[in-house]
This record gives structure tokens, C-alpha cells and sequence, in this order.
RNA sequence: GGACGUAUAGCUCAGUUGGUUAGAGCACCACGUUGACAUCGUGGGGGUCACUGGUUCGAGUCCAGUUACGUCCACCA
């Protein structure tokens, strides 16, 4: 399975990696869950998407959180469940298949609704795998045995389930309201699916004849073609320029109609002319004010957006093309006052990208309030969900408050079908808005349900509309675990635990989840809800299809692996919720941030395949925990920051601070770890040193190693898993994936130690500094005195003293009380005087430079530190220990001072 | 119109409850291939913390306001 370690080369290799574990954990079901499993329920459910999609940069981004927290959780002995899925995206199904029949000169009518839907059938089984393989290889560890698709067929049972529940409740209503048309796909759409955008059009000023010929009243529109729908003029009730007209009436221009002239306090007397014209079937405010005045609703639109028999001479002509040809003809009839240029924003359909057109119709609406106000109330007094970040929060709130009922029917095929049946023999074999009908589970309910009110000899057919995607998703927490049959599943993993989703879709799917959650299971279905932020380009824009801006993880991955896309992606993350920018260059597929991971990537390989190489073919498990007997100083030094760091990863964990555990981890393992440690180490790992010593690095790397691999696995599964498997030699069919996550031993924490190696580091970068700025070759060994009147420092520097020879390549190291007065390159480190003689090759003007510049710094320190222990506020009010540790401070730099201008003089 | 987010080194971003001389990665400069790694090592240069005012002994951090960019919601024809 694994290399042999002498064979390992010197670059680590992902493609390989990745599919051979991706392969290995699916096929072994590493990830399955077991209700039976030991430890709290941990679960998530994954944000189904599209059947249709393919794997951008956002599906990346948030599978690679969501299987952090996953595998991080499992690690630690949670009970894990992560299911996965897809949902059937209705609108977006039907467009491909609406595509497919125009490149054939067909439309959805010229088939039947069975070939329709085999062809989706067809379509989904050869094309709705492409998302979920390339989820695949994010690494993602879901439990595919439990994958589900919301079409599925106990998905389906959930959602005719909840609906005739809801039906039966009067939550659900069939009736013929103003709703939003998208002509492009010839569907009701939900108000979220509308999305304004601002455009730069126009305002045209028309003036409509008033009847009794005594003047004109101008109006403004934005839409000159609804005005073939007009029935009213209405101004505001006290506005005197026009209540002498209110009850009289105007005639419509073209179209010769009589129509009221009303006062109406929705008319802004400020705006233009203070007159409106309404159009009743046209517009939301006018259908209100229609309804307020009785006045008639004239709809003029087909459903594709074309022009009727009502609109006259302009029937059969596009919405937009009438536009031109009625403003020509109200021009030509001399009603045209001007033409405004005017910014303003249009409804656009969401998913059919045209504009949406208002329009009465009759069409199934969910009755929202009782259900937002019941997840308002988990809200308010359960503080259910809890929002990662917290502001969040308000956004849900806000908008549960305000919610208007829910479009739910759509006039597709695919999708699930309305589980409501007309019984049209009694509306002579029609469904028309009076057709009486029954909702049952299925057919077979229908008809008795259907007989049992209208008598056996009756005619049934099921409503054709099928129900908005997001009423299926609404249900996903719970229907994927078996709703509405009480599971095993459901007992166990249900309420969820967390939600991993992006900020736009708390509308749309998290409060349906919410409501839907908790009128059905009496909870709210899930504890906490992150909120991602997004992943923007490099020049920091939102990508999106639109703008064909996308960076295709895929090739990222290709490019640098898999574990360095994931580990790019999260260790950006930085507070919850923010976006996070990628840097790219599109003419190279190169991405300056996912090569550094890669490095990283690298750089944990070859300090693996370093330890390894220094074990003699031992495991941890065979060499055992670090001796505690012969731990030397720097075993002890590491042994304490690994667990500190694995005390801050596995705190940061648990509060989703992703990012800062990213980080934290990285400077561990490539700062401590590598710079540090096994440099401090190298001479002890040598065939000759003693044994004992020998032997208790080689523990203490492996047990190190060890570790930084639990530790990184979460964020780089594949090359963790690699090399856990090498360095233990796996041959049983163990997964890293599987094994405990490091939980800090405090009694291993040394605040005092790692303080003490603080002081060596600092001594040794000063002389590496020195030896630079004096020009030493890096491999011309030299003396070096270190000076210091403090006992317990000298100590330390006699302690670490083959530390300070090896790594800053010393061969004669003095340790003193007092100083020799000779010329020396000379630094300071805390209040340690650090001297290198160089007889006969020192410089006395770049040491006279080298000296005044470190002064310099000292005494602009000094002077700060100086001026406030000098006021007399800071002193009094500061707390006792800033003040002392200011005075520390001070002392400190006084000293090192006094030691650069003894330096100085003595040139 | 309302709400929210962001502004710190050339670039991407950290900076906990206010408290030494504001940090990291990338980029840049110099040196270097000693047996893990040049996808590397060592050292170095680089910041008026958007602006204005306030609170405080002390502000990148708290408060008020301003500006810029971004996002969401609601929209007057």
C-alpha cells in the first residue's frame, strides 16, 4: 500500500496520493455511520446541490469546512454522521431539457409529460453524477451509503407528506393572486427568486384626455406597454391641484376606455405630476389598489410574455417590442409629453435571467406566518439556531418578521407533482379556479376520497404544476433521515448539529428548514448554523457565471493537490463569515496562495520522510512515548509546544475558528517542528551519539510526527493519511481517519521552558545576524562570547550551550559574567551581550554602523517607555503589573543600551 | 431609503477583554547547496494602522462623525 521509506522521494506526488485514499476510504466505508457508535451524535447534513452543477470554487470552499469540522469531530469520538445529496433543481433540470428540445425544433408541448419526464430521468442518471464525483475529490467524508437525491423515493413520500399535512391544516392554500412570472420558463417563481437590478431606463411623461374635455392629466410610467391595462388614474386625496377631478374620469388613450380618476394615499403627491396610472393586473401596488377601489383587472400578457387579445391592435407582439410600437403611436397621436432618462431597478427572474412579469394566476401558496412565527419563537426564547457569526442573526430575524405567504407551485414537470387531484367531471373536464378537488398521498386515496364526496361515477386529474425545489429542501435535515417513518436514524443524528452554508441562502433554505422543522418535528433542525463568506477572485470580485469569472478548483488540484487547495481555502479564513480572495493568474492556471500550501505540503513531506529515515524502521508504537527519564532539554521544549498547540487547535476547533487553527498548525509544524526542533536534533540522530540519547529523539520525532499528522488531518486528509500509514507501517487496515485526535497533557506544558529556549533562539539569531552583517561564510565555524551578569541567564546559555554551537555554528563558545574590552562585532539580546572576535577581519566602520543602528532602536524604546513612567497618570491609575512590567522593560533596554555605548566607546 | 461588512507593509491578511518598539505568508534584497526539503535555509529592508474629533495615564483596539469599497433588504409611478 505505502512506500518503502528509502524510496520515498524527495517531492511529494498528490495525484496519486489523493485517489488512492479517496479510493481506499470509500471503498473500506470509513465513513459510514453507525447509530450504534459510541460517543455524542455529531451530524451534518451537506447542502444538496444541483443535480445540474459542477464543482466551483464555492461547493469547494464549503465542503472543505464542512469535512474539517467532520473529520475533526470524529477524530475526537464523536458519534459522525455526514450525509450527502443532491437536489433535482427544478427550474434549472428544466431549462437543459427545454434546451435539448429547441436544438430538435420542439417544445415542452410537443411531448408528453411521461417522455418529459424519462428524458429527465435519462438526463439526471447520465449527468447528475458529475457534482458528487467531483466532490469526491475534495476528499469529502460522507457517508455515501446514505446518499440521497430529493427526488428520491422516500424523499418524495416526505414532501407529499408534509404537504398534505399542511394542506390539512390550512397551511396550504390554492387561490388566484398577483404572483411573479418568469416568461423565460413560463413558471410562477417565489419572491426570493426575483432579483432587482438596477438599469439605466427611462420615464415616459403620457397625458390621458379627461372625458368631460376640460384639460389633461399627465402620468408617468416606467412600462408604457401596461397602460393598454390601465382602469384608473389616481392621485392623492390631499392633493388640491387634483381633488376637483377625483370621481371624474379620463379616456385611455388607444384603447378609447373610460377610466376612473381615484384618490388613493399610496399617490406621492412629490413625485412627478402626482398622478398614477394603475394598472391592476400588472403591477403589486396597483393590484392592492385595485382591490381597495374595485376597479377591473385587465390582464393583457400571455404567459410568455407576449401581448393578448385585450392589448388591441398590439396583440401577439413581445412586452418589450410593444413598448417601442405603443410609445410610436402615443407620439404619433400627440399624448407623448417627453421621455425621461431614469434609473430605476427591474425584477429579474433569478433562474430564467429575463425580467419577471407581475401576473394574476391561481397557484398554491404555503400560509407562512403561523410557521415563521413558530421559528421566531425558537429564535427569541430558545436562542435556536445559534448564528456563526452572531450577526447573522438579525438578517434571519428581520426577515422571518416580514414574511409574506409562499409561492409554491411551479408550471414544470419536473419536480414533485402537486398531490392535489381535481375531480373535473363536475367543471365539465376542465381544472378551472372552481373545480372542486381532494389532497391524498396518491391516487389511489384520491379516488376514494374523491368518491367518497362526489359519487363513484366521477373523473379525476391530478393539478400538473409540481411543487418550487426549495419546498423539498425545506425538509432535508429530517426526510433524508426517513421522515416521515420514525428511524433509527432520525433518533440518533437528528436534530443536527451544525449547518455549513453562504449568507445567500439563508432565505431560501435555512428559514425553510427552520419553519419546516419545526412545525414538523417540534425542533429546530439543526444547533448552530456557520455562515461562510465567499471566495472572490483576484481582483476581489464575486465570481459567478455571468461574469465567467470562476477559478476552477479542479484545476487547482491538478495543479498543486488537493490538501493544498483545502488547506489554501481554509487557512484564509480568518474571522467567521469573512469572504476570503484567491489569488490566480489565468493565463498560467498559477495561484500564489495554493503554491505556498503546496510548499507546506512539501515541506511536511520531507520532514516526515526525514524522521522516518532516522527511526531504523521503527514505529511510534514500537519505540513507545517519549522516556520521560531521558528527555533531554529540547525533547521537553517540543513535547511542551506540541501540546500547547494542540490545546489551542482542538479550543479553536470547537469555536469554528478554522483559519486561526490553519495557522497555528502551520507555524508549529514548519516553525518549531522543522526550523527548530530538528535542527536541534540533527547531531543526536547520528549512528555514533549516545544511544540513550538516540533513542529518545527518535521517540520524541515520532511521537511529535505522530501527532502533527492527527493534528493536520482534518485539513490535509490525503498526505496525513500517506504518511501515517508509512511511519506506522499500517498493514491492518488502520486509518489515520479514524484515530484519536491529540488532547493536550497540561502536565507536558513548560511556560517556563519554552521562556528559556525563547532566550537561546534570540541569542542564536543574534549571532547569525552578526555573522552576516560581518559577512561570515555560512560554513566558517567561528568563537563567540556571550556575556551576561545575571546567573540564572548564564544558566541557560550553559544549558543550551550545544544548542547555540550547532545552530549558529560556533566552535568556541564562552559563557561570562563580565566582558572582555577587545573589538568585537557586538549585539544584544535582552541582557545578554553577544561578542564575536574577529581578528584582524573586523570592520570597524560596519561595526561602528551595525551598533549605532541597534542603539538608535534602544533609545527610541527608552525614550518611549521613559515618558510614560514619567507621568504621573501612568504610574497612579495604570494596573501595578503593567506599570512593573513597563519598569522591566525599561530596565531592560537601559542596560542593553549602556552595553552598545561601552561597545561603541571602546572603538 | 434601511441594515450590515471591510479599510493595518507592494499584495493577501492576523492583531483576543485598550498596556513593551504593530505581526505572518507572498513578493523584494543579500548570502548559502553542511546528507530531509531550492517547492529549501539564514539574515535583511519595508507600515502616519482610511480620515476627523472624543473618552483615557495610555487607542490599531472603545465612542461619535466623515470618506471609500462591497453586500443584503425595501423601493415612487
Amino acid at each position: 500500500m505505502t512506500a518503502s521509506i528509502p524510496t520515498l522521494p524527495s517531492q511529494y506526488d498528490p495525484s496519486t496520493t489523493d485517489a488512492k485514499w479517496q479510493t481506499y476510504w470509500e471503498e473500506n466505508s470509513v465513513f459510514k455511520a453507525d447509530p450504534e457508535h459510541e460517543g455524542d451524535p455529531y451530524c451534518v447534513v451537506i447542502p444538496p446541490p444541483n443535480v445540474t452543477g459542477s464543482l466551483h470554487m464555492g461547493h469547494a470552499f464549503e465542503n472543505t469546512l464542512i469535512d474539517l469540522l467532520v473529520r475533526y469531530q470524529r477524530m475526537r469520538g464523536r458519534n459522525t454522521l455526514w450525509l450527502p445529496g443532491t437536489d433535482h433543481a427544478s427550474i434549472a433540470v428544466s431549462a437543459i431539457l427545454d434546451r435539448e428540445l429547441h436544438a430538435q425544433n420542439k417544445t415542452r408541448r410537443d411531448i408528453d409529460r411521461q417522455d418529459y419526464l424519462t428524458r429527465a430521468w435519462e438526463w439526471k442518471e447520465e449527468s447528475g453524477g458529475t457534482i458528487v464525483n467531483q466532490l469526491r475529490k475534495l476528499g469529502v467524508s460522507v457517508d455515501w451509503s446514505r446518499e440521497r437525491f430529493t427526488m428520491d423515493e422516500g424523499l418524495s413520500t416526505a414532501v407529499v407528506t408534509a404537504f398534505k399535512r399542511l394542506y390539512d391544516e390550512k397551511l396550504i392554500y390554492r387561490g388566484n393572486y398577483m404572483v411573479n412570472w418568469c416568461p423565460a420558463s413560463q413558471s410562477a417563481v417565489s419572491d426570493i427568486e426575483v432579483e432587482n437590478k438596477e438599469v439605466d431606463g427611462h420615464l415616459w411623461h403620457f397625458r390621458y384626455p379627461i372625458t368631460d374635455g376640460s384639460g389633461y392629466m399627465e402620468v408617468a410610467t416606467t412600462r408604457p406597454e401596461t397602460m393598454l391595462g390601465d382602469t384608473a388614474v389616481a392621485v392623492n386625496p390631499a392633493d388640491e391641484r387634483y381633488t376637483h377631478l377625483v370621481g371624474k374620469t379620463v379616456t385611455l388613450p388607444i384603447m378609447n376606455r373610460e377610466i376612473p380618476i381615484i384618490a388613493d394615499d399610496y399617490v406621492d403627491a412629490t413625485f412627478g405630476t402626482g398622478c398614477v396610472k394603475i394598472t391592476p393586473a400588472h403591477d403589486p401596488n396597483d393590484f392592492e389598489m385595485g382591490k381597495r377601489h374595485n376597479l377591473s383587472f385587465i390582464n393583457i400578457m400571455n404567459k410568455d410574455g407576449s401581448l393578448n387579445e385585450n392589448a388591441g391592435e398590439f396583440q401577439g407582439q413581445d412586452r418589450f417590442e410593444a413598448r417601442k410600437n405603443i410609445v410610436k403611436r402615443l407620439d404619433s397621436d400627440g399624448f407623448l409629453v417627453k421621455i425621461e432618462d431614469y434609473k430605476h431597478s427591474v425584477p429579474y427572474s433569478d433562474r430564467g435571467k429575463v425580467p419577471v412579469e407581475p401576473l394574476i394566476s391561481t397557484q398554491w401558496f404555503v400560509k407562512i406566518r403561523p410557521m415563521a412565527d413558530r421559528a421566531l419563537d425558537f429564535l427569541d426564547h430558545h436562542h435556536e439556531p445559534v448564528f456563526v457569526p452572531e450577526r447573522w442573526t438579525k438578517v434571519y430575524r428581520d426577515w422571518l418578521v416580514n414574511l409574506k405567504d409562499w409561492c409554491i407551485s411551479r408550471q414544470l414537470w419536473w419536480g414533485h407533482q402537486i398531490p392535489a387531484w381535481y375531480v373535473i367531471s363536475e367543471t365539465d373536464g376542465e381544472i378551472t379556479d372552481k373545480t372542486p378537488f381532494v389532497v391524498a398521498a396518491n391516487d389511489v386515496d384520491a379516488q376514494a376520497k374523491a368518491e367518497a364526496q362526489f359519487g363513484t361515477d366521477i373523473q379525476l386529474l391530478q393539478d400538473p404544476d409540481v411543487l418550487d425545489t426549495w419546498f423539498s429542501s425545506g425538509l432535508w435535515p429530517f426526510s433524508t433521515m426517513g421522515w416521515p417513518e420514525s428511524t433509527k436514524d432520525l433518533d440518533t443524528y437528528y436534530p443536527t448539529t451544525t449547518l455549513v452554508t453562504g449568507f445567500d441562502i439563508i432565505f431560501f433554505w435555512v428559514a425553510r428548514m427552520t419553519m419546516m422543522a419545526g412545525h414538523f418535528t417540534g425542533k429546530m433542525p439543526f444547533q448552530s448554523v456557520y455562515i461562510h463568506g465567499l471566495v472572490r477572485d483576484e481582483n476581489n470580485k464575486k465570481m459567478s457565471k455571468s461574469s465567467n469569472n470562476g477559478i476552477d478548483p479542479l484545476i487547482l488540484i491538478r495543479k498543486y493537490g488537493t490538501d493544498a487547495l483545502r488547506y489554501t481555502l481554509v487557512r484564509e479564513v480568518a474571522g467567521a463569515g469573512q469572504d476570503i480572495r484567491l489569488e490566480y493568474d489565468r493565463k498560467t492556471d498559477e495561484s500564489g496562495s495554493v503554491e505556498a500550501s503546496r510548499n507546506f505540503t512539501n515541506k511536511l513531506w520531507n520532514a516526515s520522510r526525514f524522521v522516518m529515515m532516522n527511526l531504523d524502521g521503527q514505529t511510534p508504537e514500537q519505540l513507545g512515548h517519549p522516556d520521560e527519564a531521558h528527555l533531554e532539554l529540547s525533547d521537553r521544549w517540543i513535547l511542551s509546544r506540541f501540546h500547547q498547540v494542540s490545546r489551542l487547535v482542538g479550543t479553536q476547533l470547537d469555536q469554528f475558528g478554522m483559519g486561526e487553527a490553519a495557522k497555528e498548525l502551520y507555524e508549529f509544524t514548519w516553525g518549531d517542528f522543522c526550523d527548530w526542533y530538528i535542527e536541534l536534533v540533527k547531531s543526536r540522530m547520528h549512528q555514533d551519539s549516545a544511544p540513550e540519547s538516540r533513542r529518545v529523539v527518535q521517540q520524541t520525532l515520532a511521537y511529535v510526527l505522530d501527532g502533527i499528522l492527527r493534528l493536520l488531518h482534518p485539513f490535509m486528509p490525503h498526505i496525513t493519511e500517506e504518511v501515517w500509514q508509512t511511519l506506522n507501517q499500517i498493514t491492518d487496515g488502520r486509518v489515520l481517519a479514524l484515530q484519536r485526535y491529540p488532547i493536550a497533557d497540561d502536565a507536558l506544558i513548560n511556560p517556563d521552558l519554552e521562556k528559556q529556549f525563547e532566550l537561546l533562539f534570540g541569542v542564536i539569531r543574534t549571532i547569525r545576524n552578526l555573522r552576516a552583517e560581518a559577512g561570515v561564510k555560512p560554513s566558517m565555524a567561528i568563537a563567540t562570547i556571550l556575556q551576561s551578569e545575571q546567573s540564572a541567564e548564564r544558566t541557560i546559555l550553559t544549558d543550551g550551550q550545544v544548542y547555540i554551537q550547532d545552530l549558529a555554528k560556533v566552535a568556541d563558545l564562552t559563557i561570562s559574567e563580565t566582558a572582555p574590552t577587545e573589538k568585537m562585532f557586538a549585539g544584544v539580546c535582552g541582557t545578554v551581550q553577544v561578542l564575536v572576535p574577529l581578528a584582524g577581519v573586523v570592520d570597524v566602520d560596519a561595526l561602528r554602523g551595525k551598533l549605532e543602528k541597534d542603539l538608535g532602536k534602544i533609545e527610541a524604546e527608552i525614550k518611549s517607555i521613559g515618558g510614560r513612567l514619567n507621568n504621573p497618570g501612568f504610574v497612579t491609575k495604570a494596573p501595578e503589573a503593567v506599570v512593573q512590567g513597563a519598569r522591566d522593560t525599561l530596565a531592560e533596554a537601559e542596560k542593553q543600551a549602556q552595553i552598545l555605548q561601552d561597545r561603541l566607546a571602546q572603538l
